[in-house]
DNA sequence: AAGGATATCTGACTAGTGTCAGGAATTATC
DNA sequence: GATAATTCCTGACACTAGTCAGATATCCTT
């Protein structure tokens, strides 16, 4: 069977399931335009200019949105204050309610389609993989505080990734977990790769008195292929140089071939055993030019 | 994390590709509505009762698009022999070649989309899966020659998993590999089940003096848990009894409990071994009422 | 301070999408 | 065989989407 043939399913698949969408916002009584434009205010894209660049829509045409929103009293459009030229669009609170609105429509759209699926985590993770691959490119790579939940998501499957790879198993609390505040500037930091509002890897850079440790690196199954890792590294190296840090280390297992694979290539030099973790087995370090 | 917000990743991404999708047809010179026509006639969706339904349009609005492709000379509209009110519209033979360059631009994308992606396979399963819960529900059984490419696909699927799940692994050459004959009327039958298009399943029917056997029943991967398969047993029972076959026999195997558990659960009583075949080891009968 | 670039807005216009009412031909039903 | 239901077609109409030209205010560069 030929490959296209599948995608050519899934095209048409998708293509109807976005129409249903689309023609389930039409019951709200606002035309699809300003129904997008709406929701892209909501969903923080507040300047007018870059709402013209994200939606893809003449200057013209976007005014009249805007004006029509306006008269709705859903949003209201302001000067903005550092460029007399911009404006930027809000809602009002009847706009959060409207958005809210849109949010729980498409909300119970997706809760049904998962919601009569046998695996429903298997149509996650088939989601995220495709996603992922179309949304390529666009994955941001962002400062993030070392407990929020999002890392802390990160993290978790970053333990279970372990659990599941070491022989015996992997427990968190044997390993030195490093505070939370090793990994905050201006000692570290922590950096997450997100697409589109859903992480997808991390990376941690601990500081300390001779050298910075960079620890829990990892990117989601759905994003493993796309050069995300280097991306990841090369933010942690320029962090570390902003922070001040030159002299870098870390540690890894045999465990994870590509981990050991990635830093040989990445200009990592193999070093001994420089703590006494009982998981790591390979260690590693790199000096960066300021 | 929040499914929800992975779903909803999935759909702007999906939403942003169906747009670009779009409007790559829209540079063929039409507009989305006669294209979407045109390529729903090449489909196969000839007569026009069955197009207004599959693509949801007005009967007026259906009746103009109609005329516009005629006008192009991309269709004929001709009366349906078997009902004077209906019509029936298909392809001339520039309506074909223009047919063939949507399906061009649709394939390009798709490739384009497949050759980035660092594994292929993954992304196609992912697609299968997610395309066959969108469009659950639509899944059509239909009969098919044993020898139909569709059905050498799912054949070899099957033989592939046979393969994997025997712990001595599967040839075929050694089972006894029905005739095509037996499984083509009035003898036997062979089953598919498509999903636009797409082969998700097959059952066969060998018909035989004394009794006809089932063999071959496999659903996809991405199908499974769906219900299909009680779908294609109905199915495969429904064209025994129309062949005058009341006496169903069929062999499986202890490596595949799901099927032993489904025959149980679908009124087949077990029975000792009527075949020397060396790969089933669990053997089944059922007697339908005519 | 002048000239060019940028961001937004307004008005005019075109094409496409979707709805409604009604008409003609044909089939189904009693 | 009359009546009702169906299928498709036509014309009229409303609204949305999208484009273009030009006006205005502001910012940036020299």
């Amino acid at each position: 069977m030929d490959a296209l043939a599948h995608i050519r399913r899934f095209n048409r698949a998708v293509t109807r399931q976005v129409g249903a969408l689309n023609s389930s916002f039409l019951d709200r009584g606002r035309p699809l335009g300003s129904a997008r434009v709406l929701n892209a205010i909501g969903r923080g894209q507040g300047d007018v200019a870059k709402l013209r660049q994200v939606l893809a829509l003449d200057s013209g045409l976007m005014s009249r949105l805007l004006r029509g929103l306006e008269a709705e009293g859903l949003i209201v459009v302001e000067d903005d204050p550092e460029d007399g030229r911009r404006r930027i669009a809000r809602l009002t609170e009847a706009g959060q309610a409207e958005f809210a609105e849109y949010e729980r429509l498409s909300d119970a759209q997706a809760a049904d389609i998962l919601s009569r699926h046998p695996d429903q985590s298997a149509l996650l993770t088939a989601m995220d993989l495709i996603a992922t691959a179309l949304t390529r490119g666009e994955i941001e790579i962002v400062p993030c505080d070392p407990l929020d939940p999002r890392a802390r998501d990160c993290l978790q499957n970053y333990y279970a990734e372990l659990a599941a790879r070491f022989e015996g198993g992997f427990d968190v609390n044997l390993s030195k977990d490093p505070e939370a505040d090793d990994m905050r500037p201006p000692r570290g930091t922590f950096l997450l790769a997100v697409s589109d509002g859903v992480p997808v890897g991390c990376a941690a850079l601990k500081g300390g008195a001779d050298y910075a440790e960079v620890k829990r690196v990892w990117i989601a199954p759905a994003a493993r292929g796309l050069g995300l890792a280097r991306k990841l590294m090369e933010a942690i190296e320029a962090a570390a140089r902003d922070l001040g840090q030159l002299h870098l280390r870390l540690d890894t297992n045999s465990a994870l071939p590509e981990a050991v694979a990635m830093y040989h290539r990445f200009g990592w030099d193999e070093i001994d055993r420089f703590n006494d973790d009982p998981y790591p087995d390979r260690f590693f370090e790199k000096r960066l030019r300021p």
